[in-house]
Order: C-alpha cells, then structure tokens, then sequence
DNA sequence: ACTCGGTTTAACCATTTGGTTAAACACAAA
DNA sequence: TTTGTGTTTAACCAAATGGTTAAACCGAGT
C-alpha cells in the first residue's frame, strides 16, 4: 500500500463526495468551499492541494453526474426489444437510477441552464439521442395497427418527463399529498408501473 | 402626474424588470445587484433606495411570479367542465402561461429545492390544490365505463409533468431535435394538442 | 424663491470568499 | 535515518460583493 495511511476512504473519495452533496444541493454559486471541507473533514488548505479550483471542482462533479442523466437511452433503444419492452425498461431503469439521485435533476437541469453548450457536450458527447430509430419503430407498429401514431419526440419527452419532474418538484409533490420521505419513495416505485401503463395505454390501439 | 419626470416607465418597474430577468437567468445566488441596477439603468445607490436588500427585492420578485406557477388549477378543477374540457383548459393555458414565463418553472423550482417550506406556501398559501375532486371526477367516469381507472395524484402529476419538463430542459430539446427559438414555440404549440391527446387517449376506454 | 423627493456620483465599509503560503508535523517507504 | 508525500495550522491576500453615506444635482409643485 502507498496511500491511505489511517483513513478508510481516500481523501480524494472523502472530497468527491462531500462536494458532490454540497454542490447538488446548493448549486455552484451557492456552494462554498469551505462547506465542502469542513463536511469531507479537511481544512480548506488541504481541499485546494488535490483540487486547485472551485471551478475545476465542480467540473469533476458534473462529468461523473453528467452521464448518469440521460441513461442508456441510445443502447435501450438500439437493442432487440419490442416498442412496449423498450418503454418499460426505459421508464423502470430511469426511476430506479433517480431514485438513487434524486437531486441529479435539479443539478443537471440548472447546469445547462446557466450554459448550455457545455453543459449538453458533456451530457451527449455529439451523438443526438436516436430519434429517428424511434420513429422507425413507431412507423412499423403503427402499420401492424397496433398503436396509434405518434411522433418519437413527443413520446420520448413525455416519457422523460412524467420520469423526472416528480423529482424535480418533490417537495410540492410531498406537500400536496402530505407523503413522508419513505411514502414519496413507495410513489415513485409505484409510478414505475403507473407511467409505463400510463404510456401505453396512450398509445395501444 | 407626481412621480415619472422624465422616464416613461416609473423606476420602480424598471428595477422589477431588470430584477426579475437576472434571478430568473442567474438565480438568487448568481445574481448581482450591480447587474439589476444597470439593466435597470440606474445606479446601486438607488437600487437600494428602492430595495433595501437583496433578499427584500428577491422576495418581490418571486411572489409576483410564484402565482403563476400553479395556475387556476383549482378553479378550473372546481369549474363546472367535464372531466375532458379540463384537462384541455389545463394543459392549454398551462402551455400558454408557459411560453410566456418561459424561465418561471427553473426558478420556482430552485426557490422550492432551496427553501421549501416558505416557497410553497408563497405558492399556495395553505390550501392545497383539490385532489380529491379529481379522484370524484374520476370515480363518476370510471362508473359509467367512460375511462379506466386512475388516481387523480397521478394523473395530475403527469399532466403538469408533461406541460413544465420541456421547458426546463429546453436547450436540450432544442439540441437533440436541432431547433430554432421559433420552432421550439411552435412545438410548444403543437403540445397544447398532443398532450391532451396524450392523455385522453391514456384514461379513455 | 424655496422645498422636496428622486437621482447621481463617488467614495467608503465590512464581510465573504476563493485561493495562497510557509512552517511544522506524521508517517511510510527507501 | 532520510526522504517524500499527505496533512494541519494559521496567517494572509486580493477580489467581489452587498450595503451605506454624504454631498451635490435637478426638476416639478408650492
């Protein structure tokens, strides 16, 4: 062993994680690097010796997040699945993967947000989400009579966000319906059926 | 006439316009007061002759925007429509209001992750939308074998989910189906139908 | 002519904040 | 023992920022 004399995680881990909480739940302008220290357990001395700036930071930050929010679209889509195997998986998959992140969301919308281009090259690369294939698909079914037309961005942005939003706006979500943090969870776990029938009884002939 | 000597708009109003379009671009923390006072085009001096704080004129703003968040839903809910006509009203002027205030959801929606409590009674005072009208509505149709069931929380959830995400996510929208300012209004548009269709098409037997 | 409130100018202040530095320390490997 | 690296301490810096102040200005109503 070279690292890790006495603490268990690495001190680079311990930072990662403490700047990735602060910054989700206080955005960029809102976080402070004395917060993500003092919650990683450091002094700010030692915060800036493995990560220089706050930029730089946040930077780590979002490329590991980035990725996580728009899921293997690409490869659920392009795998063998029917239409309606490739809605449940995407929709389950996704509630699962926030349900995990369930600030991922509000970070990463506000991010592309405050600038865009950056923001979406690290998201997508430069590979636009396969719509067309979606069509395609949509066009077959739709001749085999069984759905009705449907444009694949509709569909997908629908799906999308009846996925995301309940996260987004969770506290009203919990408000309305006075659900605890445990009830909230049970919603959204139920939602990975409800929105799934939701979808394709829209679409079903 | 007392006040307005030589500038059209009064300079409060200026500064609530200037306010408004730098915490709906920046958010609260992003914003400078600097900023505010030269869009406005004035000074900071007066700026704060005007506002005392910062905070003070956030406030300002966010309630004047916080009622439109969550629109007439209760008293379309409470209208004497059929279950069908609300959910095109709601989804139309829902859309409408949208692309007017095309910045409203990701700032009302920062202020709500940043500070619940006080952003959703700002929001709704303390009356909660009428879910359980909803739920009745739906009960008589289910009923009569009109539509299948559902629960009003989801349905709602679904609805409002449907008219808010695409413009929190707009940039990326706008990416993945390459377009304009103008084409995404259009699509926008397009949605106020393609949603209710959506979901009618969903709930209907 | 005088007043008064909106407005500008410009300096000023205190605090916060990101970031730096230097010295000392601890500990593992060589 | 020496060396190198991770770590702390603590002081320090410069810039940004919210906010204040005081003096002068200006123009409309009295």
């Amino acid at each position: 062993m070279i690292k890790e004399r006495k603490n268990d995680k690495s001190t680079e881990q311990k930072i990662l994680e403490a700047a990735k909480q602060v910054f989700m739940e206080k955005g960029i302008d809102g976080a402070r690097m004395q917060d993500i220290a003092d919650k990683a357990g450091i002094n700010k001395a030692l915060l800036h010796y493995y990560f220089r700036s706050k930029e730089k930071l946040f930077e780590m930050i979002f490329m590991e997040e980035a990725r996580k929010f728009m899921p293997k679209v690409t490869s659920i889509m392009m795998s063998e699945l029917t239409l309606f195997e490739k809605i449940e998986k995407f929709v389950g998959e996704y509630i699962d993967t926030l349900l995990q992140n369930p600030l991922l969301p509000i970070f990463i919308l506000n991010e592309i947000n405050r600038n865009p281009k950056d923001a979406i090259k690290k998201i997508f690369g430069n590979q636009r989400p396969p719509i067309d294939k979606v069509d395609e698909l949509i066009t077959k079914l739709v001749k085999k009579g069984e759905i009705k037309p449907i444009k694949g961005i509709e569909l997908m942005v629908n799906m999308v966000s009846m996925c995301i939003f309940p996260f987004l706006a969770r506290p009203m979500v919990q408000w309305i319906t006075k659900a605890t943090d445990e009830e909230f969870v049970k919603l959204m776990e139920m939602r990975k059926k409800t929105v799934v029938k939701f979808v394709l009884d829209s679409i079903k002939k």
